[in-house]
DNA sequence: CGTTTCCAATGAACTGGATCAGGAAATTAG
DNA sequence: CTAATTTCCTGATCCAGTTCATTGGAAACG
């Protein structure tokens, strides 16, 4: 049960709840342990879970006809990952969902979190908190994307994700940022050079 | 009070209400009548308040160092539209929404909103039901810029969206569709003339 | 331990889409 | 109605970022 304290963590910084709420919280949710390459979503399969991150790094990344990736989104420890298209409206997912590490995972069942919605007034704000602010930062990279050129975007995420720069592969962060690996590379190495 | 019957069906579509419960819900919202070029969202000042299109469409865009405009969102009757960063966390906007034609809003302040989440669960249900599907739904619009050249852009927009491609003006969609009004003139000469 | 597979760095040639510049249509205002 | 302004089209040129190819180093693996 040691996994489960930093999602308890979690949602009592977002809401407020009784001991009893908490556990009824957790009760929902499965631990995982997920080796190093692993799918926990693959294309066309049905993304049955949302995923609280308790150690390790993941992906989610489409391919697209050329065969490239694109990653979508990247998550470490204290953040939420999965397919969100298949797994709100319950279809076959168009993404991959890797680990980048050997990790453990707290898995909620998407009909276990409709109960839990149903349930409690509390646990209702609880996700829509999470949806409302998701969307915002999907916003916000939208507009990245849409405003700022290559450097500026890598840039920026150095910024805000050190943590996550050091930390996962650079095809994984180019992909992410909609860049080439080459062209990444030579971003940094242009940045290094100066300083 | 005519112009509320469309929002009464918008929220019945999505939950279960009594009919006092759509008259509180429906109590909460102002109705403004806006002029084409007006603006109901500029930079600096907080967006107070959600906007459901009654009659007519709006766009929200940045504009940025270069002086350039990129259109974030479009919206026609039956949707919504703000600056959902400034809203969310009642921060000066960084957006323009405008009124592209001579419109009808109903406007909904963030206490009021906050107010009918707490108040009831129905309520709290509708807005999290709204922000997931926001989210995916830019989650979508993330990986088609990732993944999509322009032109695959312009075709998948206009499959999906024809009635905002015959109604906004080209540069406003060129700018949500993330290239410039020449190119996406090219793009459209280009179709009409094959066939 | 060597071997294989993965990953980052860099060079050279290429291209999708931008920029700049000039008009032609179409709206809007008066 | 005409004038002014806004929107759209088209051609010529340019560049940020891609593509393809090669190399070296570092994990992963038997």
């Amino acid at each position: 049960m040691t996994e489960s304290l930093a999602l308890a963590e979690h949602i009592k910084k977002r809401i407020n709840l009784t001991d009893a709420e908490v556990n009824e919280f957790l009760s929902c949710f499965k631990l995982m342990k997920v080796r190093k390459r692993q799918f926990i979503i693959q294309p066309g399969f049905i993304a049955h879970h949302k995923n609280y991150v308790v150690k390790g790094a993941f992906r989610a990344y489409v391919v697209d006809d050329t065969g490239q990736d694109h990653t979508i989104q990247v998550s470490i420890e204290d953040w939420w990952i999965s397919d969100y298209n298949s797994y709100l409206y319950q279809k076959p997912a168009t993404m991959f969902v890797e680990a980048l590490e050997d990790s453990i995972i707290l898995q909620i069942h998407y009909n276990d979190e409709a109960w839990l919605k149903q349930e409690h007034h509390n646990f209702e704000t609880f996700f829509r908190i999470m949806a409302e602010r998701s969307m915002a930062h999907m916003q916000r990279r939208i507009i990245t994307n849409l405003t700022k050129n290559a450097e500026e975007r890598y840039k920026e995420f150095e910024v805000q994700y050190p943590e996550i720069v050091q930390r996962i592969p650079q095809y994984a962060l180019a992909s992410y940022l909609g860049m080439t690996t080459e062209y990444l590379s030579r971003l940094r190495n242009r940045r290094t050079k100066k300083s």
